[in-house]
DNA sequence: CGCAACATTGAGAGCCATCAAGCAAAGTGG
DNA sequence: CCACTTTGCTTGATGGCTCTCAATGTTGCG
């Protein structure tokens, strides 16, 4: 299992988490957890895409994460789930129940060390789309997302130079503060400076990747 | 040390967390640590304010949090800081060198725990930060920020219905992602729509607290 | 084929940024 | 003590970016 969360640890380590691990796979559009629900799980996705979303009583959302293989979500020493997260398109998930969980990373320093290190990455990313968000307009806060997009991207296809984005442009909006017509004039915006081409909705080739990378910059 | 990170420690071993700790006296403007330097102590303010922010080689600048007594900063298992942090009034400053704080929170479980509780708020924190940049507009950003530094004021104090803003009004703009023109406008919209008054330009007393929860509401 | 869902583009209004001027408070020096 | 400067806040005018409302185009599916 190639993951931050079992970095250096021992095989026999491995096997004790595999050990109280679940396996539950979600249909494209499927809830994985709910904001304000128990935090009474972890989950980590194996394949497929995931949204992670917080919303007012107003109908405002923030979506706050695109996920994917490698990802995590859920891990919180509050009891309370900040944020609800569902599927984008069909996922199969691990996942740890808490009370198992927690108290074996009491058992194992390394793994618990794993944790705080991946909840120190959650920050240092929500950091940088915070600056994204209040400091930049609307076709570098669409860079910015490209960018990372493209950081996810495995070095075995990246001679490709292009991303898929299985989310809709009204997620993409709501991920970068925007309305989902701005998001759209925004691809359009850097599909005609030269950036950017786009064969079908969900997926974009770079053409400058410098250009957009100093239009992503958060710092 | 009524403090967050003393929360269910025994007497001993409070008196062995002040052992390791050093005391430093800032100068109103002075700056306490540096983005992208080696993460090599985490602070806790004692008294005065304080200013987080990210910047980019751009010039732009994100504010990320005002912090005041009981705030942290510095906690990370990163080995530099992501941001920036530096005095708004003069302050003193407890300060644990890395090297020593770490290894004595791996002796200390409960001390363990509260470093990862006080993770785990700050993660919240900037979330509450990220909604409201995303979906407010400038007049609801800005109740947002009044609101946050509101739920500060002690109990004692709270009679007086206010909060003294210490900072500017350029230092609030680029905490809610708004230049200081907007910034200041916005407070006149607050103040004609009868939600606050300004005494001075750093003090503001509410009129209407229900109204202006209902602005800052984050979900 | 026809429908449904999503993306794109257009027109107009509104909010915020920019540029600029006026004010108020605090500090400085003759 | 008071002119003068400095710093920061407020307000005004204007332009531009984004939102809203609307229509059109595209893709996929029953």
């Amino acid at each position: 299992m190639a993951s931050d969360l079992c970095v250096d640890l021992l095989d026999s380590e491995v096997d004790q988490l595999l050990a109280i691990a679940q396996i539950r796979d979600f249909d494209a559009g499927s809830q994985i957890l709910a904001q304000g629900r128990e935090a009474d799980a972890v989950y980590l996705p194996l394949n497929g895409h995931q949204l992670v979303e917080r919303s007012a009583e107003s109908g405002q959302r923030q979506v706050l994460a695109f996920l994917q293989r490698g990802d995590y979500i859920g891990f919180s020493t509050s009891n309370r789930f900040l944020y609800s997260a569902h599927t984008l398109t069909a996922s199969r998930v691990l996942r740890w129940p808490a009370g198992r969980f927690y108290p074996l990373a009491e058992t194992l320093p390394t793994l618990r060390d794993n944790v705080g290190r991946i909840s120190n990455q959650v920050l240092s990313k929500v950091l940088d789309h915070l600056f994204a968000i209040g400091q930049k307009r609307a076709h570098a806060r669409l860079a910015f997302l490209l960018w990372q997009q493209w950081q996810r991207v495995p070095e075995a296809t990246r001679d490709q130079m292009a991303v898929d984005l299985p989310m809709r442009r009204a997620d993409i909006g709501d991920y970068l503060g925007l309305t989902l017509e701005t998001t759209s004039r925004a691809f359009s915006r850097l599909r005609d400076d030269g950036l950017i081409s786009t064969p079908h909705s969900q997926r974009v080739v770079f053409h400058d990747l410098t250009a957009l990378r100093e239009l992503a910059e958060v710092g």
